[in-house]
DNA sequence: AAACCTTCCAACCGCAAGGAC
DNA sequence: CGTCCTTGCGGTTGGAAGGTT
């Protein structure tokens, strides 16, 4: 039986306070991220390391875009759901600033409607995409996403399609799909974007 | 104006992967 | 090689905010 990462210890629950929020980015700011089963303790924080790091990474690291999301991003999560189903991460990967809780709290709570909208189930909507029936709206609507092969290899940890060996065989079946016309690369951030 | 309902999002929980020993 | 520990991920929940009756 595996122990609770916050043991019986006396931690905090709950909403930040700006204080915490302060402690947490001080001390990432001086030591940078890592450890964080440790920097609690260091920072004077009565949190998990978890809870921590998932405040750093949703919401306080300062590279997070935060707002609404744009209709291209809109376009390319679609996409990428289709293609990589409820992984997050790898999601949020392909959209800068953004974070996998975000996105994932996105989908569940607009692109779902917007989907069922459009007479797709958002739970399927990879079998809906391969199928004969894909809307045009959600495949051939990529003028703002240039097409070319999907791009999933180099350095990058994300890495989909190779060393993934536990992807769940729908998404090995990738290579036997019709040609979705996807460009998965991280294209510069459009104007918009820029310095806002 | 108040009660009730719905929506949204920050945060929690449990699990699995991967590295260290 | 097996076990333990830490980190990261995805699903789920709780409560605040906004909307409706």
């Amino acid at each position: 039986m595996r122990k609770p990462c916050c043991e019986k210890k006396e931690t905090n629950k709950g909403a930040w306070s700006k204080q915490e929020d302060q402690k947490l980015i001080d001390h990432i700011q001086k030591h940078g991220e890592g450890c964080w089963r440790s920097l609690p303790q260091a920072a004077g924080l009565l949190r998990c390391g978890k809870s921590c790091r998932l405040r750093w990474v949703n919401y306080l690291r300062p590279d997070l875009k935060r707002g609404n999301f744009g209709e291209d991003e809109e376009e390319l999560i679609i996409k990428l759901h289709a293609l990589l189903g409820n992984r997050w991460s790898l999601i949020a990967g392909r959209l800068p600033g953004r974070t996998d809780n975000e996105v994932k709290n996105y989908w569940n709570t607009h692109l779902k409607k917007k989907l069922i909208k459009r007479g797709i189930d958002p739970n399927n909507d990879r079998l809906a995409h391969y199928s004969a029936g894909a809307p045009k709206s959600c495949l051939s609507n990529s003028n703002s996403i240039r097409t070319s092969p999907v791009n999933f290899n180099g350095d990058d940890d994300n890495n989909v399609g190779g060393s993934d060996s536990s992807m769940d065989p729908k998404c090995n079946q990738t290579s036997s799909l019709p040609d979705l016309n996807l460009d998965l690369t991280v294209a510069p951030p459009p104007m918009e974007y820029v310095g806002s």
